[in-house]
DNA sequence: ACAAAATTGGGACATATGTCCTATTCCTGT
DNA sequence: ACAGGAATAGGACATATGTCCCAATTTTGT
């Protein structure tokens, strides 16, 4: 994590976003702007939550890790979004780990200063509810899919969150970052298993794998797999 | 659903849960009790959502309808629990089923009126966000474990929870109620394999079967088998 | 009461996924 | 450069689960 002194592109956020909407308040004064690089981890299971943040560029991966080692993907998050939410008001530890997947830019705001300037602020409050209302829903529909759709569609639908828009035909770099082996753990399967089903797509010519990294050939087929299915 | 003009009952309930502690106003002129009966739906999904509920006794069952007819459990509730809190802010259609499993009592209030009175209540506020971190959390919990476990540690796990604690060895007519079929699309799988896990447990003496009921035998087995997956 | 419809039980087989194991390749510290 | 450990690739086999199907039983409408 890197503090980024920059006044104006914290204001240049807060425009983009609309953050002053979500404060009776002027919070600026509490606001700190971080970027985390590539891969970098902003929080783990079972800390203390020590910022409240908003999700102002970049994209983040958000995952369980159980007791017995193995973990699981629950979401991607883009900007706009929150992270503390779930904890802030109960004072609970992290419940998930939270990883930088590219450069991102966060706005953090202690989570003593949200108490004490916003929390009791319906604005913010309102806000809170309605996010966090958001993603009880897409964790509620993700549920299901896991448990209802094949390997190879959720991998389809991984390969398809975590590649940008734009870049349809660029090599996945994100991938060789995270090991097969994590990637394995965030779907919820076996190495064995994952290895199988990348092979199987790289027979029918959807991705082709070289050395560790994954390339897509022909992202519409993978689009078509992952169905509507997405992770975000 | 049946309306029930009991002041005293709905007096008594407030105070077992100090409702009134959620609000700094007095809500109890908005507050309707109402009784479901066994098997009753409370709320289906793309309904809009009219009261925000309180479950102040009796158990209800939470899953989602698919599109293509499947269905997936998603959550039993016990008092105190509320219903609602995704919705009553973003407006958004009710997003899963609701039914009950015994004879429940609900405190309503309309929607119009919790906006009115408790929108901008910093107390309430509160109670709905730690609220909705909670099942926020176990959700995520349940979805890791969905993808992890087996359906014959789902399936254990399913009977412990719509058994009631006290009745150990009483049979669970519940799942008399609802057919089998039902059943199964409730934990995400097929009749076929359903069939074939509890035919299993027969086999192996921890459950029986006779003419569509099932009875525990060995609750002790059963809980093991559960792990510490538990539905609620 | 009776026929039609729904529910249940289960055989046979296909597919998805997991476990175990073994080479091979790649990286990394010295 | 080299040894050792991680990461990768994939064979062989077991298990979990799904699909299709049909017979037996129960429920239900008339």
């Amino acid at each position: 994590m890197k503090r980024i002194n920059d006044k104006n592109l914290l204001d240049f956020y807060i425009g983009e976003y609309k953050l002053d909407s979500f404060f009776q308040k002027d919070m600026r004064p509490y606001m700190s702007l971080m970027s985390f690089e590539r891969g970098e981890c902003i929080c783990n299971t079972g800390d203390v939550l020590e910022y409240f943040y908003f999700n102002v560029a970049g994209k983040l991966k958000v995952y369980t890790l159980m007791e017995n080692g193995k973990s699981l993907l629950l979401r991607f998050n883009k900007p706009l979004s929150i992270l503390g939410d779930v904890e802030f008001m109960s004072g609970y530890r992290i419940k998930c780990n939270v990883d930088s997947l590219n450069e991102s830019h966060l706005i953090g705001i202690k989570v003593d200063d949200i108490h004490k300037h916003a929390g009791n602020d319906p604005v913010f409050l309102n806000f809170v509810i309605r996010n966090l209302g958001y993603k009880l829903y897409t964790i509620s529909n993700s549920t299901s899919i896991n448990l209802l759709y094949s390997l190879e569609k959720r991998f389809a639908s991984y390969i398809i969150s975590i590649s940008s828009e734009e870049s349809n035909s660029k090599d996945i770099n994100e991938i060789k970052t995270t090991s097969m082996t994590e990637m394995a753990t965030l779907l919820g399967t076996s190495y064995r298993h994952l290895n199988r089903v990348i092979r199987e797509l790289a027979d029918k010519g959807i991705v082709t794998k070289k050395n560790g990294s994954i390339s897509v050939v022909d992202y519409a087929a993978l689009k078509e797999l992952a169905g509507g299915l997405l992770y975000e």
